[in-house]
DNA sequence: AGATTTTTCTATATCGATTTAGTTTAGTGA
DNA sequence: TCACTAAACTAAATCGATATAGAAAAATCT
């Protein structure tokens, strides 16, 4: 005769019960009728507060038609130079076709990662959650795995055996990048280094520093700036190297903008692109090498990613007992 | 009397009594349940193909838990160069703190543009759409307007007196542009066209058009070829254009892509940027003039349409009767 | 043939919120 | 004092789909 089950989500029932009113009541109390006296409106706010009350979207829906979604329709086609488009809108094409509705939750900088996941949880308005940027001991990963609630990763974590995940070889870029410029008869190269919480870029350096000690090439890895710095910052970054390192004869950089920052760095310091110096970077669209032929890199697939993960995702969710499926974008170089 | 209203959706109730089998019966049926008779199985399947049966969301997901609603969590951090995702997560940010969730519904290049909006009104996943790349007499927006179905678009149509949007003031990007390079002593000028399909580009023509009369100065549009054709053939087609017309000294692109190809192009024709001729752009994201300070361009605020695009859908679901939402993105010069 | 099982379907309850139609209580007027 | 109205609730029905329990019909066994 448990009169609640502690982890089930409040509902009208649950105030309800707490403040002795009926279901209707409350129901009227919180959309401000005018037939609800005052003093009971007060009540039956505080109690929702207290107990964290939201309305039930399937609920809502069936009975009043209001869905409180809003679409956003767009092409799968891609424009030009655009990462994040280019996942989102893979995802979606991958959707087509499945029942699932492909939602965007977005969090702020600053604010908390876990922040949008718990929401989607615990309002239950998603059957899998997709997200990137992972961290080695990514606290998203941690939590969701705890509860068993399907989801899949753009990027490795600690626990990389245990998810569903895609990601791009990063291990590999380090590794071709710096071999690609020892090739070239490059020694002395710069590491523009990413942002190094995140898991790939611990692959990218781990690559980097393999292959630079197993050609013999001196690696320099960037401390003060990374690639995410925003291009001012890399181009000064990169500005300030160079001068302190004239020998530097080869720029490893994770990001298409971070590329474009040193290339203008260098040549504002007078250095020649390709001649005394090579640029290695990656690129997802292919409009680097139209700008500066001279610019070496590997190409990176991200519609390959989204497809991958509205798979991985759907597994997910209707086969939790299989093995996660999980993927690589192997680096190849441009065509 | 009336046995069913005949704009309702379908329901399993709607098979039902068309079979003469119980609404359980039915559903059992379409989800092949192993207690249903193969001759049942099959007459409920045709029915419900020939009626369009689509379950309601609302409906499974109350009843089961499940929710069918994938969740793309991302940052509404930009990644340097990028216009779609901008406004996706503009839009996304915009809705926080609202009850609206973000759905994307993508559609495939080739095909028809209506397919998607219909699927949404049909299905009432959503109480509002938004859309972009209008045409003049863009389909989807009359169709939507003539079933009153709130919408907002992202660039103008000829109704646009009728519905909410935010668009560039892609004219005055048009006259600007012309001016400027009028400024600078140029009089020869090579206007990579837009997708002249859609509004924006008929905008902009009309506004290099017009401001070039008033100044005098010989205006060539390109043809063959638009921003939207591919780095490759906007490189092509403006190496073309330099060999076939040597006396242009001024480019206008309203695209960034189009920027670099354009940029590309003249200088392996061994012109000078910024010297011989200048190149006059549209600027999302600070990039193109720390690559080449030289490159002329004016700014475009593609969060702000975001975030005015969330507004005015609401408005439009929450407030129909009220004058709709419209917002103009007036350019500005770079800081 | 009569009992038992299997097959195939129906009846009912339920998910959570809201709407419509009452019902009770208190208050007003004659 | 008694009918009459307003204020503040409650009861019941509903949205569409599905799970559970139970019933009727057909098939199988002894």
């Amino acid at each position: 005769m448990t009169p609640e089950l502690p982890g089930a989500k409040p509902t009208l029932k649950t105030i309800s019960r707490l403040s002795g009113l009926a279901v209707p009541t409350v129901s009227r109390a919180l959309s401000d009728a005018p037939d609800i006296g005052a003093e009971t409106k007060k009540l039956v706010r505080r109690i929702a507060d207290e107990i964290g009350y939201v309305p039930n979207r399937a609920g809502v829906r069936l009975r009043t038609g209001r869905t409180s979604v809003i679409s956003l329709v767009l092409s799968t086609e891609h424009d030009m130079m655009n990462h994040t488009a280019r996942l989102i809108s893979s995802l979606a094409g991958a959707l087509r076709g499945t029942s699932y509705h492909l939602i965007m939750t977005p969090y702020f900088p600053g604010e908390d990662p876990l922040k949008p996941i718990r929401y989607i949880v615990e309002t239950g308005s998603a059957d899998a959650v997709i997200f990137n940027q992972t961290e080695p001991n990514d606290p998203r990963a941690a939590w969701l795995m705890e509860r068993r609630f399907p989801f899949a990763t753009h990027g490795r974590t600690n626990w990389a055996d245990r998810h569903p995940w895609f990601d791009y070889d990063n291990r590999a870029f380090g590794q071709i990048a710096v071999q690609s410029l020892h090739d070239r008869g490059r020694r002395n190269i710069l590491l523009v280094a990413p942002p190094m919480m995140q898991t790939y870029a611990q692959h990218i350096v781990q690559g980097a520093r393999d292959m630079a000690q197993s050609c013999g090439v001196l690696l320099t890895e960037s401390q003060t700036y990374s690639s995410d710095s925003g291009s001012e910052a890399v181009r000064a970054g990169a500005a300030a190297a160079l001068a302190e390192h004239p020998q530097i004869d080869g720029i490893i950089c994770s990001s298409t903008s971070a590329v474009m920052a040193v290339v203008a760095a260098l040549e504002s310091a007078g250095r020649v692109l390709g001649q005394d110096i090579d640029v290695f970077g990656k690129e997802a669209i292919p409009f680097l090498r139209l700008f500066r032929p001279q610019i070496m890199a590997l190409k990176e697939d991200v519609s390959q990613a989204g497809e991958f993960l509205a798979r991985a995702a759907i597994q997910a969710i209707r086969e939790p007992d299989l093995p996660p499926l999980q993927g690589l974008d192997v680096p190849r170089s441009l065509g």
